[in-house]
RNA sequence: GGGCGCUUAGCUCAGUUGGUUAGAGCGCAGCCUUCACACGGCUGAGGUCGCAGGUUCGAGUCCUGCAGCGCCCA
């Protein structure tokens, strides 16, 4: 036969595989820019996504993958909707996770007192004894290890067909963004919405800094109670307070009780002297004293925690600091006002022993010296009870007094609540977070920290004859010098040669917070300042986690609201998290973080996002490795059935919706359409879950069913409008189907796809309606009493223990008239479907199937 | 202490504005070595929908209370 006549077949392989799918097709999409954005487009066009950029601190974990095949889910879906995508993803490589990091990874510290060694080259093993290095140093380490595993995540997620546009990748270290981060802070100066201020600050004395109210975590932790005795200074006996912490005991400027307390309500206003330091304090009344609570009177210190934050600052008390940045405690001297002793001498020499102690080690001398002296009355008494850390701390933090920049947001916390109502929030009830979040404020945005691998601020500080920093005076950088580094530019009319000189300047010497620049992620992606910021902002969609809608989600409200009076997004999609297999919260620590690649590697990109498209927004969901055996046995089902489809289809053939006639095709096509309509709203919804457990279950009966029936009519001998009618039919469906799973399964769709289009599936259109044809009014009508016959032939078959293909020599089926008509339509499907000789279908009142074997 | 979510088959979860006999997958049992698929297919068993009230012709679904689990905030 001359090749010419032979009819042309699509390409499809002799044994198709899902293994291997993703690099071939990461590589294609690279190479074709599939998912390159349209810098040109307009606002209305555009669908922009707000992607968090990933902390870039080693590991990756499942958790990631989770969360962002969620988000890529939506992504895709709208860009086969016609939508122009701007999807960028970005590293959040700034701050102190990655110097921790680097810390460990090289074993080296930051000195920031030494010089730059510009031949230094990390140790090639750490050494247990952390090597310093200058601050330049250190940065540029953070630079190299950041940009190492930054490209270890960038593989993961082309892996995981994440479908970013990798031109748009961002850093929030980079150049422009420090440049950003600067603008947006010199604009919050200019407002009067960012001010420094000496203030008791939370502060964590491994980390040497200061942290904010967003990054605490509170632990319950054992502590002891001990009962002091205070002499009152008329003499008329002794109070006794409980306390956890009696090495603040040289701190305390004040005993507190309820105001209602009748215990304590006729000492109101009398004093009391502290044991060992001899210091004369009031007692005053405040609605924080629990009764409950020990003896119900309590010894305010400055400051053992946040309450005596509140207490000191709303009762106006004197401040006798004593912790130091380390820990430790800092030189007194009981003679003077600030410590005004009645017995200084005394004071001073047992102070000489706490001195330069750890909180630990003052406690035990304290504790020992009140037992000499019997004011330590009775037993101790252990307790457990809530403790603040910083999240990524070790020991419980303290509050050091310390020069901080805040962001007023205790003033605007109605204005953000507001905000947080306007949000479309998926689910709606993570909207609670964010309020019980913001209504619990209680002090302003801390955004400085005392560390270095960050964006610094702008600022400059002009040194009096005597050198002392003049801190109300400031020099702010012009915007156009930005980005600016104050420790090694130089102000404007100064010289290099006046840093930190009397009559000279010096720099700030902190850094942003990292939410400080995170939060800013839109401006940074979005090239504030250019035209493309304008295309893309407010930000259609937030993707991220419930674990951080106070810190990520509510630091970027909080920087548009007060830039632009504006949402950043319109909507925010929250992802749950991971529990491992017993359903437990996944930790580094507890060691049950799973690792994705080698999941990657023996289920599939496929099967993975499958498993994560199955949990629902905003739901935590375990590790389910029988969910991506599932996921991966949908895919192989779609390259199979695809295979059977086209692989014997002529790709000349033109066929289309108006070949489809018979009823039971017509009907197949109305449900088809019904299932486009929902996926399609629910997708709308960011209910993806709902598509894919939709889509899957129509697929399965699909393959199960219709393909079983039309299989010999669609590729028997016959050649008429009914065989037509079917290949029509299996192809449109098969097209359909294949680009509902496209934004799930984007491997293997894109596989199959292609056997019989040139170009990509995530750029094809989305279905619609209008290319099913005209959809017949009660779907379901034919294909459901069909279904049902060919099941019980099935049931029958199966019970007999005969193959299915076994013949059969009679089938009855009685059914309303209605359904009768549709199954007489359909007889040919049926009986070759079952293998019968004899279909009668009579009328009745309901549907019932009677099946004679063949062999029996 | 305040708030949010969950509780449906052995397991993991769907269940739309209240509407016939409550759904899926896994697992389990049995069968089919079928021509797209053994990395498969078919069939089946399995549930007083956490508990107690209430509204309704009708409640897994709405209301009230309670319990357990998880989380958020203080």
């Amino acid at each position: 036969m001359p090749e010419a006549s032979t009819p042309s077949t699509h390409a499809v392989p002799e044994k198709p595989t899902v293994d291997g799918l993703e690099a071939t097709w990461a590589a294609r999409w690279d190479a074709e820019a599939t998912y390159r954005f349209d810098r040109s487009a307009s606002r209305e066009s555009v669908f922009s996504i707000d992607t968090p950029p990933p902390t870039v601190s080693g590991e990756l974990h499942i958790g990631h993958v989770f969360s962002y095949a969620q988000g890529d889910v939506v992504a895709r879906f709208w860009r086969m909707r016609g939508r122009d995508v701007f999807y960028p993803m970005g590293w959040d490589d700034n701050g102190l996770p990655t110097e921790r990091r680097v810390e460990n990874f090289y074993g080296v510290r930051c000195d920031p007192s030494l010089p730059y060694d510009p031949d230094f080259s990390p140790p090639d093993t750490p050494a247990s004894q952390k090597l310093p290095i200058s601050r330049r140093n250190f940065v540029e380490l953070c630079h190299l290890l950041t940009s190492v595993d930054e490209e270890a995540f960038k593989a993961l997620w082309r892996f995981l067909g994440v479908s970013v546009d990798w031109s748009l990748e961002y850093t929030t270290i980079s150049s422009e963004a420090q440049a950003i981060s600067q603008r947006a802070f010199l604009n919050m100066l200019e407002r009067g919405e960012v001010y420094s201020n000496v203030a008791p600050t939370l502060w964590d004395i491994d980390f040497r800094t200061a942290v904010s109210q967003a990054e605490l975590e509170d632990r319950e932790r054992p502590g002891t109670y001990h009962r002091v005795a205070f002499a009152r200074s008329d003499g008329e006996g002794a109070l006794e307070i409980e306390t956890t912490r009696p090495e603040m005991l040289a701190s305390c400027v004040a005993l507190v009780a309820h105001p209602d307390d009748e215990r304590y309500k006729p000492l109101f206003g009398s004093t009391v002297v502290t044991p060992l330091f001899h210091v004369e304090v009031p007692i005053l009344a405040h609605e924080l004293a629990d009764p409950e609570k020990g003896s119900g009177i309590a010894m305010i210190c400055t400051f053992g925690d946040t309450t005596d934050v509140t207490w000191w600052r709303q009762l106006k008390l004197p401040t006798r600091a004593l912790i130091g940045r380390d820990g430790r405690f800092l030189p007194a001297d009981f003679s003077t006002e600030e410590f005004p002793s009645r017995a200084p001498d005394e004071a001073n020499t047992f102070y000489s022993d706490i001195e330069g102690k750890t909180v630990n080690q003052a406690r035990a001398t304290i504790v020992e010296a009140l037992r000499t002296s019997g004011e330590l009355i009775g037993d101790t008494r252990d307790i457990t009870h809530p403790v603040k850390f910083y999240e990524r701390g070790e020991r419980p933090l303290e509050i050091v007094t310390s020069r901080q920049w805040f962001v007023r947001t205790l003033e605007h916390r109605d204005e953000l609540l507001r905000r947080g109502e306007e949000l479309h929030w998926f689910p709606d009830f993570m909207k609670h977070r964010y309020r019980s979040w913001v209504e619990g404020l209680n002090v302003d945005w801390n955004i400085s920290r005392q560390r270095f691998f960050g964006v610094p601020f702008p600022v400059w500080y002009p040194l009096d004859r005597d050198g002392v920093i003049d801190f109300d005076r400031p020099i702010l950088a012009p915007v156009e010098t930005l980005p600016v580094d104050p420790s090694s530019h130089t102000p404007a009319g100064y010289n290099e040669s006046q840093r930190n000189q009397p009559g000279g300047f010096t720099g700030d010497p902190d850094v942003m917070d990292t939410w400080a620049t995170s939060s800013l992620s839109p401006q940074i992606a979005g090239h504030w300042g250019s035209d493309l910021f304008e295309r893309v902002f407010p930000m259609d969609l937030r993707l991220q986690a419930h674990e951080i809608i106070r810190t990520w989600l509510f630091s970027t409200v909080v920087r548009s609201h007060l830039e632009f009076q504006s949402l950043p997004f319109k909507n925010a999609l929250i992802s749950g998290w991971v529990l491992d297999p017993d359903r437990k919260k996944m930790s580094k620590s507890k060691g049950n973080a799973a690792t994705p690649m080698p999941l990657i590697e023996q289920y599939g990109a496929d099967a993975l996002r499958y498993w994560a498209a199955s949990g629902r927004p905003g739901t935590d969901t375990a590790i389910d490795e029988g969910q991506m055996k599932i996921g991966r046995r949908l895919a192989i089902k779609l390259l199979n059935v695809s295979k059977f489809v086209l692989g014997r289809l002529d790709a000349n053939e033109s066929l289309s919706a108006s070949d489809v006639t018979t009823p039971l095709d017509l009907d197949v096509l109305a449900l088809l359409g019904e299932l486009v309509i929902e996926a399609t709203k629910s997708f709308e919804h960011y209910d993806y879950a709902r598509v894919l457990e939709r889509s899957e279950s129509f697929f399965w009966s699909f393959c199960d069913n219709y393909v079983e029936l039309v299989k010999a009519r669609a590729y028997g001998e016959g050649d008429d409008d009914a065989t037509k009618s079917a290949r029509a039919t299996l192809q449109l469906a098969l097209s359909v189907m294949q680009r509902l799973f496209a934004p799930i399964l984007p491997f293997v769709t894109e596989e199959v796809w292609r056997w019989w289009h040139d170009d990509s599936v995530h750029r094809s259109p989305w279905p619609t309606l209008d290319e099913l044809g005209p959809l017949t009014e009660n779907p379901g009508l034919v294909y459901e009493p069909v279904c049902e016959t060919l099941e019980a032939l099935r049931r029958e078959k199966s019970t007999a223990k005969v193959s299915q293909r076994a013949g059969v020599t009679r089938l009855v089926v009685s059914a309303p008239t209605e359904v009768a008509s549709a199954l007489r339509a359909s007889a040919a499907d049926l009986i070759a479907a079952g293998n019968v000789d004899e279909f009668v279908v009579n009328d009745a009142s309901e549907l019932t199937v009677e099946v004679t074997l063949a062999v029996s």
